[in-house]
Order: C-alpha cells, then structure tokens, then sequence
DNA sequence: CTGGGGACGGGGCCC
DNA sequence: GGGGCCCCGTCCCCA
C-alpha cells in the first residue's frame, strides 16, 4: 500500500515536474520571441536610421553640386561659346570580369586592353560649331562594348556593399533627357545616345521643384599634370587633343518623380520609387582617363569627387584636373536642411598609398594612363565630398557648414596626422582619403599619391616623380653631388637625412630595440628585417 | 650561405 | 616651393 502511494507520489511529482518544465520551456520562449522582436525592430529602426543619414547626405551634396553647377552654367551663358561632345558615361557598364571585380576596392585599377581609348579611335567632337548644341551621350549600358570601342568603363559591381547595390537597384531608370515628362525611361540595361540641344541653361534645370535629378557629370577637365608632362599625359592618351572648347557641364535632368519629403529620415521607401539623382560623366575625349574612371556611387564617397570637381573647377580652373563623377542616386528630401542633416560619411582616414599599390602599379605598368580621375571605391567607407575650393560659392559655405558640426571634428582626427593647426586650416580635404590639407595646392599634391600622377619626369632616365623636390632630390644621383658631409668622417651624402642616419654609426645610437630578444638597432628598418627573420613578427 | 649593418634612393608629410 | 624628417625597401659588404 505504501508503495502505491509512493507511486502515486511519484507520479503527481512527475506531472508537476513537467507542467512546471513546459511554463518554464513557454516562457523561455516567449521571452525569446519578444526579445527576438525588439531587437529586429532595432535592427529595423537602425536601417532606416542609416538610411536617412545616407540620403542626408546625399541631399547636401547634391545641393553643393546643382549650387555650383549652376554657377557653371551662368559661366557658360555668358561665355557662349559652343560647346563639345559630352560622354555622359553612366557607368552602368564595365566589362565585367575584366580586373578584378571581386578583390576589392583597387580591383577598378586595373588596366584593360581593351575597352580602352586608344590613339586610333578618337571620339567625335563637335567642335567649334558655332552653335549650342551638346551631343550628350549617355552610356548606360552594362555591358562596356556598347559603349563603344573607345569607351571604358570599369566597376566593381560585384562587391559593391548593399547600400551601393540597393541605390542601383531602386533607382529609377535614369534617363538623360531634357524634358523627362516627354520622354519614356529607357532600361538601365540599355545604352542610349541623347542629343540634348539648346543652352546650357535649358539643359539644367531649375532645382526648385526637383526631386529627382539626372545629372550628367563629366570629367572636369583639368590637369596639372598636362602642363607638366605632355609626353605622358597629351594625345597618347586618347589620340585626340584635348577638346579646347570643352567645358564644364553638369546636366540636371528632372524626373516626373514628386518629392519624397522625408526630412527625418522616415517613409525612406526605396523600393522602386526612390527619385534618382544621377551623374553622369561628361567625359573629354582628350582627357579621358585611362582605367579609372569607373562608376561611382554617392554612397560611397563619389559625391566627394564630384565636389571635388567642383572645387576644381574653382580653383583648378587654371589646373584642370580630370575628375569623373559618376551617376549617383539621392533622393532630394523636400524641405530638409542639408546644413543642418549633413551627415559627413569620413572616411577612416587611413586609406592611403599603399592602399593604392595596385593601383599605382598599374599606372607605371600603363604610362599612356592619364591618371588624373579620382580613385573610386577604395574602401567601404563614405568619404564626404570636402575638396572645396576657396571660392566664394554657396557650396564652400554649406562646406564650411558641414564642418561645423561634429564632423569637422571626425575630419580632423581622421586627417592622418592633421596634428596641429585649426580645422580652418585644413579644409581641403582629399578626395580619396578625407585627409585635410591647408590648401588646395596640397590638396592636389597629396591626392597624386592616390592617382599616381607624377608630371615630374627625370631626364636622364625614365623615372617619375609626384613633386619637382622628389626629383630635384633624384637627380643627385645622375649628378653625383653630394652637398652634405658627415662632421665626424666627412665622408659625403647626397641628402641630409642620410647624415643623420649615418651619424648614428659614429654616435652607436640604436634606438630600435627587437621587444623579443633585446637586440636593439639604428633604424626600424633593421629591427623590422630582424624580426621578421628572427622572430617571425612583422 | 646567412645575418647584421651601412649606404642609398623613393615616397610621404610637416613646417 | 623647398627643406627637414621619417619610413621603407633594396643593394652591398663583411663577419
């Protein structure tokens, strides 16, 4: 009897047991789900955070680009001077699987043989008509040969990040018209050649009431280094002399689109409908650059090129200087501040010349390269579009306006070494890396480290220099002088630094000591051999 | 042959 | 624009 109810005891144990199991299993899991559904609620508000910062971005920069485009085209108005052949390359196409396209940010760098300008295939240009037509040619076909022969273009689509992806695929067919409500869109996938006729005032169009724009970019023709070094830079880029007429022409083209005011980030539908702001690159046939102008993305930093050109186009107007903008998506976001919205996407900062290694090899390997068009998408950040000019335009003031605000800060610390001096004072940031320079002149001279420019050539051998005191410095060698003297030997240098290094043989200086053995040396160099011999470290 | 070390040239940046 | 400085890599010599 006791064993029964023992049993019995046992039993109703057991049932209690697994009630309480299954409440405790019920509300594990109904906790689960609800933080399961917090959090993707989180992630969700996050994205559409993200996003809203993106196309804040994206709506000031635009506004900087229409401000100062406009002022480009009251330039031309008064100049009426006829104008030249415009590639609007949309940079929809690449030959794909030509570079590498999945290797990373430098994989656009390398150089194609074909799909290449050549010297034999000089594009037509409309030159000197004496009228105001402007064949534009929009290029929006992915695939690179229909853009013909002369046409390069180069992407790295296929590690593009979503952002990128997601601006590609929701923007609206972006069709290079003049009067988009006339016009059907054409596919993406297709390429089109549009004549656009008329002024350049009828090409761009008033910005009030646009929401979505079309902008055709184009290279800004410029080019210090044409100056410098005709040899490298001249004809043998594209067999046909720069276009003398051509000119600056940022196209704006509206779209039927309405605004999506969205100025606090919400209703950031970009399924479909997002009003697309696209650029297009006007491209000069005598200074179209080889293997690197590519398509852009404004999330990405391109608006930072475009700014930057720009900026070259006030300042570099003497210089001119390629630069490639290609088509963006943004959506204008009705009445929002851009000042005020501005989200500056620096970048790291640290992206900086060996980042380029490819890239530079490539153009030594490709000296017919003009190397004058900005890098594009050489790390998945968002530089901001900063390299502004020092002129008196409304987009030098929204630049200085976007500084103001915390990200001037990020700007600075991510100058690379903007150690000292006010923000003011290094304004000028670099297209590539964000890094903030005091002036656009070094501006220009830091960025040849990303583009690999060097207009200064050696006449004795074949080497090439970014600055004349690189190759003031070189030509010692061909020389043989040696103006520095070591005071304790008065054994010779060619340079000062080289003193200094060698002071340390008299001196017994080793301040590089190895961290595993104690050994110490005179210069890194050596303690970074040694452990790399010794220690297997880098 | 190998490693240490000096010399030296290119490159980048700050001032 | 140029000097100074530093970093890096390479070449060469020598133990």
């Amino acid at each position: 009897m006791a064993n029964c109810n023992d049993m019995v005891f046992h039993t109703q144990i057991a049932s209690i047991m697994e009630v309480l199991a299954n409440a405790a299993v019920a509300e594990i899991c109904k906790l689960v789900d609800d933080d399961y559904a917090v959090f993707r609620l989180e992630i969700t508000q996050s994205q559409k955070e993200n996003r809203t910062l993106r196309r804040k971005l994206q709506l000031l920069e635009l506004k900087m680009a229409r401000e100062r485009a406009e002022g480009t085209m009251r330039e031309r108005a008064l100049a009426s001077r006829p104008s030249s052949v415009k590639f609007l390359d949309r940079h929809r196409g690449m030959a794909r699987g030509e570079g590498s396209l999945t290797g990373g940010h430098r994989s656009f760098v390398k150089p194609m043989k074909h799909n290449s300008w050549r010297d034999d295939q000089p594009i037509t240009v409309d030159e000197g008509s004496g009228t105001s037509t402007q064949h534009v040619i929009m290029i929006e076909s992915a695939d690179a040969e229909t853009a013909g022969p002369g046409v390069k273009m180069e992407r790295s689509e296929g590690e593009e990040d979503p952002r990128h992806s997601r601006d590609i695929q929701t923007e609206t067919p972006s069709v290079a018209m003049e009067d988009p409500t006339t016009a059907p869109a054409q596919p993406r996938t297709r390429s089109s050649i549009t004549e656009v006729s008329g002024t350049p005032n009828a090409v761009l169009k008033s910005e009030t009431d646009s929401n979505t724009l079309t902008v055709t970019k184009r290279l800004l023709h410029t080019g210090s280094d044409h100056r410098s070094d005709p040899e490298r830079l001249g004809l043998g880029t594209l067999g046909c002399p720069p276009a003398p007429g051509s000119e600056y022409l940022p196209v704006f083209h509206q779209s039927q689109r309405t605004v999506n005011s969205c100025g606090d980030g919400d209703a950031l539908d970009t399924s479909g409908d997002d009003p697309s702001c696209s650029y297009s690159t006007e491209m000069d046939p005598g200074n179209i650059s080889l293997g690197l102008e590519t398509q852009t993305d404004l999330s990405r930093g391109d608006w930072n090129q475009y700014s930057s050109g720009v900026y070259s186009e006030g300042y570099l107007d003497k210089k001119r200087e390629v630069i490639i903008i290609d088509e963006v998506t943004v959506k204008v976001e009705g009445d929002a501040s851009p000042t005020r919205n501005a989200e500056s996407h620096l970048g790291d900062g640290h992206s900086q010349g060996r980042d380029f290694l490819d890239y530079r090899e490539s153009l030594e390997t490709n000296p017919t390269v003009v190397t004058h068009s900005p890098i594009h998408k050489f790390r998945d950040r968002d530089p901001v579009s900063t390299s502004m000019g020092p002129s008196d335009s409304p987009s030098h003031v929204l630049f200085d306006q976007v500084l103001n605000s915390n990200d001037r800060t990020r700007a600075q610390a991510q100058g690379g070494g903007a150690t000292s001096g006010n923000v003011k004072e290094k304004r000028f940031l670099c297209m590539f890396c964000n890094k903030g320079f005091s002036s656009p002149q070094k501006v220009e001279i830091h960025q040849r480290v990303h583009t690999g420019v060097k207009p200064f050539s050696c006449t004795q051998c074949q080497m090439r220099f970014a600055q004349a005191r690189d190759l003031k410095r070189h030509q010692r060698v061909h020389t043989g002088e040696k103006p520095y003297s070591c005071p304790q030997c008065e054994k010779r240098f060619s340079r000062q630094d080289h003193v200094k290094m060698h002071l340390k043989v008299h001196t017994g200086e080793r301040p590089f000591a190895c961290t595993h053995c104690g050994k110490r040396f005179s210069e890194r160099s050596y303690l970074r051999i040694h452990q790399q011999k010794k220690h297997f470290t880098l």
